[in-house]
DNA sequence: TGACAATGAATGAACGTTCATTCATTGTCC
DNA sequence: GGACAATGAATGAACGTTCATTCATTGTCA
């Protein structure tokens, strides 16, 4: 009674979600039992099975609602006022969680599974053009990009190395001791995409200090 | 007679080892059982625990030997004629063995499980702490470095960012379909790296074309 | 009461690991 | 050299356990 749920059945799978999460951030896609993601959900496993037709297919669930929060965190930097803001949006959107290092295992795992998974790797791939799409299109708009600050690279190429740096910091972010928490992640983040801004538009406008 | 092992216990090992990198490359630590792995490697089951404790201990001695291979690459990055050549290496060490993609998927697995395993993500601290000091140390040495044209960035920090970045495209290289080729990926590869390069050090020098 | 949500014991396949056994190689003695 | 003993690398069936999945049963509303 004291919950109202709109949607019943999109509640429960939320839950089972939810709870599949963390359990695969823990231990691993398949080390992650479906009783570990039960108990962690508070649910039977039985119940499940209700909800997703197996093991894969909540794997495959988890994906998807990766692909919906990357073009969220998408959207958000679009709506950014500069383009600094955006990248800060973009490579701290995995450290601001409850639970620290969650997502970027959760990620790092994913693309671990896409190298033996062609159909994860389709999705990442998808996920990834869109989203990386989305930045070039941030970049030919931005005044820096006009300005042609841009060392005579294209935009896409811009992007291109923006994102692989977002993925290499993802990646050294899961070396992180348990103890860090999401605000001294976030400050290492925010060091590094500084740091890449000012070497991919800053330069010609502010030389080095020393 | 035709063959004269000089230590036929180490190359009983490595026969192992060689047969697991495949198999762990192909399904991953966790999902390739022990009997896929003395299959790979034309051995039966219980010979593997006479060189190896358990199967952790084989993910161990694996983890062991890509510290040694970094060194190797390191070393090999040491003694290049350029800073830019140092970084090709860098950057395409792991595209020109036989079977492709095999080492990107085991460094990306080999993350995902730091993520869970202290132990793993010590020794991957330690190897990248060590690599990164080395180019550290080759960036220091540079005359690009020595002649200012390094946007104010110590030398640690642009180490930080290329090994960002070479992160980042070994995860890309996961993503990449199964038919292209190490000669491929290695282009893709060189691609970044000398658009990284003429970004970090180049600009001074030689301004954009266009 | 009927329809559906939820349970969790039961199932069987697959896994890591063990160990009794085999057998080519090596060492020893006459 | 030839007969025999000793070795230990190598085998693979077997064991206990874990896991994903099923389904008969129970709970819960309208």
């Amino acid at each position: 009674m004291s919950q109202i749920p709109s949607e019943p059945v999109l509640d429960r799978r939320m839950q089972i979600l939810e709870a599949a999460i963390v359990c695969f951030a823990k231990h691993g896609f398949h080390q992650a039992s479906m009783h570990d993601i039960s108990a962690e959900a508070g649910v039977s496993v039985g119940l499940i099975y209700r909800y997703f037709a197996n093991k894969e297919a909540v794997i495959g669930a988890m994906a998807d609602r990766h692909k919906v929060e990357i073009q969220d965190v998408l959207e958000r930097a679009r709506q950014a006022p500069s383009l600094l803001e955006s990248l800060e949006i973009l490579f701290t959107a995995h450290c601001c969680e409850k639970a620290p290092k969650v997502q970027s295992a959760f990620v790092v795992d994913l693309y671990a599974e896409a190298s033996r998974s062609p159909q994860i790797a389709d999705l990442v791939r998808d996920v990834l053009q869109t989203a990386m799409d989305g930045v070039t299109d941030l970049i030919s708009r931005s005044p820096e990009a006009k300005n042609g600050a841009t060392h005579g690279l294209e935009p896409h190429e811009l992007s291109e190395l923006i994102f692989a740096v977002a993925r290499g910091m993802l990646m050294r972010d899961v070396l992180q001791p348990q103890e860090m928490t999401a605000a001294e992640r976030r400050a290492r983040q925010l060091e590094v995409t500084r740091r890449l801004w000012s070497l991919l538009f800053k330069h010609e406008y502010e030389p080095a200090l020393a």
